[in-house]
DNA sequence: AGAAATAATATCGTGCACGATTTATTGTTA
DNA sequence: TAACAATAAATCGTGCACGATATTATTTCT
């Protein structure tokens, strides 16, 4: 190996790619109880801060592509924790809401998952300005890539 | 939504989870033209860094389990990029090599690939200091949740 | 040495991601 | 208003990730 512009170690992307494998690994155990993976969980945050919402408008607040929410809704609507039915101003669209299923869910996630993650990431060196940081960094980063 | 820490902007969570993903995607039509996949590339800068190694090694440089590396291993083995023979001290062993293929594929990614990225990030405000104290910090999260 | 524990891969099933295509509906325009 | 373009979802195929289990070879223990 010549070029260190091809090394591993030097790689910022390497380093998103596993932390974001891990920190989802660190969630698993908490949502697993929950009955749901951390997509879903994703899904569930976006319709807690606002029920009712078309397909197109969770996808686009993930920033995903409908092919991928399409069938997570899906089998989050074989688990019960939301409804489809079709728009009644725009019928293309499926409006998304919580069963009373998913409405009970946040309390159970509030109860338990933060202090599931602050406990496993105790031990990081990192400070709440650190992650305020890496927080407006990744947006950056983020806002950049989405073109 | 009443839960302030359950809100998806209050997340460092889902900011590395959708940054790792549109890095990925920055990363696939300079790979496309090569002829491989993110993840294939992984495997392939390893074996740059240092040929023949057996699944085992090459799994934890990546923070994978084999049950992930074995199946990228075999499509790469189908592509002509590697090939696999028993280890010589330790049956149980794979030894994984470059082919000349896989060999050539290192000149033609440093042609194109560093570039490609710098590029698409030319427009993103972080330097290069940031980018180094990215870089630890994440490793301050990688080394916490590894265990 | 022979049995049991351990280790290295492989296999299997499920759930994402995502490019490409399809279907249904809306809007736009000649 | 009939044709055409644009939009919202869904469908399809491929490639990861990963928990769980199986298979084979090695190490350890008695």
């Amino acid at each position: 190996m010549a070029h260190a512009e091809l090394q591993l170690d030097n790689q910022i992307c390497f380093r998103l790619y596993t932390a974001a494998r891990l920190i989802t690994q660190a969630y698993t155990p908490v949502l697993t109880v929950l009955g749901i993976t951390y997509p879903q969980y994703l899904v569930l945050m976006v319709l807690w801060e606002k029920d009712e919402q078309p397909v197109n408008d969770i996808a686009r607040r993930l920033v995903l592509e409908t092919n991928t929410v399409t069938p997570l809704l899906q089998r989050m609507e074989k688990l019960g924790l939301i409804s489809r039915k079709k728009g009644e101003q725009d019928k293309r669209q499926q409006i998304v809401s919580l069963t009373k299923k998913g409405k009970q869910l946040e309390e159970e996630a509030f109860a338990q998952v933060p202090s599931c993650m602050l406990d496993q990431l105790s031990a990081c060196p990192l400070k709440t300005k650190d992650y305020q940081r890496l927080a407006q960094e990744l947006d950056f980063i983020i806002e950049t890539l989405k073109k």
